[in-house]
Formats: C-alpha cells, structure tokens, sequence
DNA sequence: CTTGACCCCGTACCAAGGTACGGGGTGTAG
DNA sequence: CTACACCCCGTACCTTGGTACGGGGTCAAG
C-alpha cells in the first residue's frame, strides 16, 4: 500500500505543501488519515485529486466550482448533463472575457493608432481621449450610484 | 471658482466618495485644497482625472499603470512615444490574457463535445479527462517546486 | 436650535488563492 | 546521539480595488 506524506503527495500533484493544507481547509482534499504522530497519510486517490484541481484551474475554473465538480464526480446519482451544465457555464463565463477583453484591446489600439509622431505627450490622441472634458451641464449626474443624493447645492 | 466637495466630484466623476478618498491614499489623485473646517475642496480638474482614471480603468490598466499615465501626462518631458509605449505594452497584455482565455475555451469546448449523452457523471469525458491516472513511474517528479528537496524514500 | 445630509479620520473588512512564519515534534541516516 | 529534513498547528500576510464602520464635526434650511 503506497502511502505518501504531505510532501509526498504535493510534489507529486506539483503543488505546494501548503497548498496541501489550504486545500484541506477549503474542503476540496479529504481529511486524510493520520499516523500515531499526527502525519497525515494520502493515497494514489489523493495524488488524482490534486492533478485533477491543478488541470481544472487551467481550464479556468474557480476553486468553488471545482469543489462542486469533485462532488459531482463522487455523486453517483449526478448525471453527464450535469457535468455540461457546469462546463457549459464556464464556456460562457469565459466567452464573456475574452469579448470583454477584445473590446479593451479595440478601444486601444484604436487610440494607439491615432498616436503617432514624436511630440509631447500632451497632445498624444491617447491621453486626450481619456481626458474628458468637464461635461458642467444641468444633467450631467451620469453614473451616479444608486443611492440617496439631495439635490446639487 | 467652481470648488467641489468630496460628494460633488465623486458624482460627477461617477464614483464613490470613499473611492476618491481610495485614489487619494494612492496617489492618483493630488490632495486637494482644505476649507478651514477640513472639508477638501476640489475644481473641475479633479472631475477630468477621476473621468480619466475610469475610462484608463475601461481600457484594462490597472490603477498603478493609470498612476504613471497621470504622470505622464503631466510630465512636460514625456513624449507620445512613452505613451505608446505603455499602451503597447498593455495590448500585449490584453492580447495575452485573451490567448489565454482561448486555449482555456478550445480545450473545455473540446470537452464538452465529447460529454454526450445522459449516463452517470462518473464516465463523463470531462471529468476522465480531468482525473489522470497516477503516474507512479521513476521519473515522476514533474512540475515540482524548485526547491530543496530530498530523494524520495 | 434642531434636523438631516454631508464631511472628517482611521481602521477593518471583502473576494481569491494562496504563501509565509514561528514554535514545536518526528523520523531516520550516519 | 546528533543532524537535518520533514511534519504539526494556528495565524498573519500578500495582491487588487475598493467598501463599510464608527465616532465625531460641519453646514444650511426651517
């Protein structure tokens, strides 16, 4: 019976010992057994579980949905449906970045087009396109929070 | 003169008071001129950075990059080639991330495809795919840490 | 002169995902 | 027996970008 410590068993995941432990607290790694020393004891199962953790962070799921995900993976009654509902989700999620990030990437290099020579910064396209003049008119409250405002004094 | 309390800017900068107070500790933002009771007192340039710092912030720079492009700005020195420069560097960034975001989308869109039908979660694609085999073999040391480590007893 | 909305300050707290520290016990090779 | 590497535990700390809290002072209207 192989049985690692947790030194063992995170250099095996290629993880930290610390993060081990962090793991543990979060409750995504069973407590494992312990020795009469209070070493904890882990086995190949636990070595899965941690590779499991590493690849699904890389595939850009958060700690909570991969805690839901092993419990879906020891869940016999759980369907294959309900593992694509969740990988469906993310798809989306991630979806949304990277349009969110296309739009930042557009807006600038836009601007970064419109800045060309060598002069002052001053007058670079960027930095004026930031610069918003000061709109001093009788609406001009856009974007206030949503919360109890009396009237501009 | 139009003066500005800390309430009036943050409206019509769009923002929280406690967020110009944030930018305030951070630099971003110069402190302002105190009325004799303490009150700060801010003009309509104070408006224009904090409508800077939101836009810079809609581009994806983060507060310390906006920090320098503030600088900038105000540097008689710096020239439009700095700026391009830092939005370039920032495009890299967005473009990285968005690359990122793709493989992620690729490799779990990938999954997905092949999670069909409705069995029991356990022989789901994606959750095989996640959970790897140990690999128990001698040179399984992979992605280790680099630090001080001994042989494996 | 009271009320209500606003302002002051410092400090604590939130999410996420760990990382580091310090004081102590264990395990084993030499 | 002595090193030295490893383990235990709890707690504090880190980053980013704010938000919230509590106790107190100020300002303008009624």
């Amino acid at each position: 019976m192989k049985a690692f410590t947790v030194g063992q068993v995170a250099r095996r995941a290629g993880v930290g010992v610390e993060t081990v432990r962090f793991y543990e607290r979060q409750g995504l790694l069973d407590e494992p057994e312990r020795k009469a020393s209070g070493y904890r004891q882990y086995g190949g199962g636990d070595v899965a579980v941690l590779r499991f953790i590493r690849r699904a962070k890389q595939l850009g799921f958060t700690l909570r949905e991969i805690k839901a995900l092993l419990a879906l993976r020891l869940d016999g009654s759980a369907t294959r449906s309900d593992v694509r509902a969740q990988a469906a989700a993310k798809l989306a999620d991630i979806g949304a970045k990277i349009r969110d990030l296309q739009r930042m990437r557009d807006a600038l290099s836009v601007l970064t087009a419109a800045c060309h020579g060598d002069g002052p910064a001053t007058g670079c396209p960027i930095l004026e396109a930031l610069d918003i003049p000061e709109d001093d008119g009788p609406g001009g409250d856009d974007h206030a929070p949503a919360r109890p405002r009396r009237t501009e004094r």
